[in-house]
DNA sequence: CGCAGATGTTAGTCATCATTAACGTTACCG
DNA sequence: CGGTAACGTTAATGATGACTAACATCTGCG
């Protein structure tokens, strides 16, 4: 038992290890939440034992805020793209739509951890990360402006982050509905719930 | 320093210090996670120090526990209440989304407690916990297919926890609406997500 | 070959934390 | 008055956990 390594191949796979370990990360984290999950557990998770993860994080801290970032840079910029691409704003809530509901879809861990633990992130990527959090909120009041002019802005808001909220159920109702029509009622509710936003 | 103690009145408030605690304890464990609050924290928050608790409480999880079974009680309860004092399933769905919104709007830490830390209930209670939920689950599934035939059961369960996670929003918005404003864009949105389930 | 770098491993170290122990104080009750 | 119950206090105690140190292993490259 003394001495006996076992280093795996790791030719290829540049920074494969990385994505992995994030991946296992994100699931533990939205089980567990953020200060339930240890170093140990996550290595664990990928079959390292441990400190191992200090190879490729400086730390647990920084592990959650490339995670948090990630997700925040990915909604945000494909979000920007396909409401640009748009022929009008019907359209571009339709686009707005079916990435959350896809993102949402097919990484509920990730959409669980990032809306429960940016107050673990440190300073530095917390600001970040929250900027593009706004910038992907403000896509969304833009359109809703255009597409329901005369509506006060902060209403708006408020009805984005309830949309939030309603496509972001999805880890709550796991396997209640196939994918495809779970996108399509959830699709359909948003789409109602932001029409009923007058008043 | 030695043997100065400061022992509070406590002359009548029985259990007064229970429910301090307990609001204290949720406000803390909605902004930081249950792992990432002490019962120093806790403590210090009702203006006690440290293991004060145990004298009210056998311990943190059984306090968590009781927090999240008095959660359950109510919301099942209230709505159980009113649904059966409704005339029709188009009032009791209005009673119910009454019930929610105005928990919802008034205890934010509670509701969001609620659903991100049941994991962290020991056993006896967590089955207790869960089978509250379900049972109002079921109580918004019943009025739902009385007042929307022919939709299948599956699609309506899904369907009232993506409301939930609508109404349940609100801790995310704090601030953008004032209440009352808040209260009736969600009971429209709600109203007009449910409305849609049908397909 | 032989070294460099990437990636693991195990054994500390030092904090933090839940929980318990041992000990005051106060208020009420007989 | 005397005792008991309720409620607090400050010191252990024992785990757990993040992070570091010291030490292999493997791959590829000169």
């Amino acid at each position: 038992m003394r001495g006996v390594t076992t280093a795996q191949p790791s030719t290829r796979n540049r920074g494969s290890r990385r994505a992995e370990i994030l991946d296992a990360a994100a699931e533990l984290f939205a089980a567990r939440g953020f200060h339930g999950v240890s170093i140990e557990d996550i290595g664990g998770a990928v079959g390292t034992s441990g400190p191992a993860l200090y190879r490729h994080f400086s730390g647990k801290e920084a592990l959650l805020a490339e995670m948090l970032l990630d997700v925040s840079e990915r909604l945000h910029a494909s979000g920007a793209r396909r409401v640009t691409e748009a022929a009008d704003a019907e359209q571009a809530l339709d686009a707005l739509l079916g990435c959350q509901i896809e993102f949402a879809l097919s990484h509920p861990a990730l959409i669980t951890v990032h809306d429960r633990e940016l107050g673990n992130v440190p300073e530095p990527a917390r600001r970040r990360i929250r900027r593009l959090q706004r910038l992907y909120v403000e896509e969304w009041v833009t359109v809703l402006s255009e597409l329901y002019p005369g509506r006060p802005q902060a209403g708006l808001r408020a009805a984005t982050h309830a949309v939030f909220g309603l496509l972001n159920s999805t880890p709550h109702s796991a396997g209640e509905l196939p994918p495809a029509a779970m996108a399509e009622l959830l699709r359909g509710m948003a789409r109602a719930a932001l029409a009923a936003t007058q008043g």
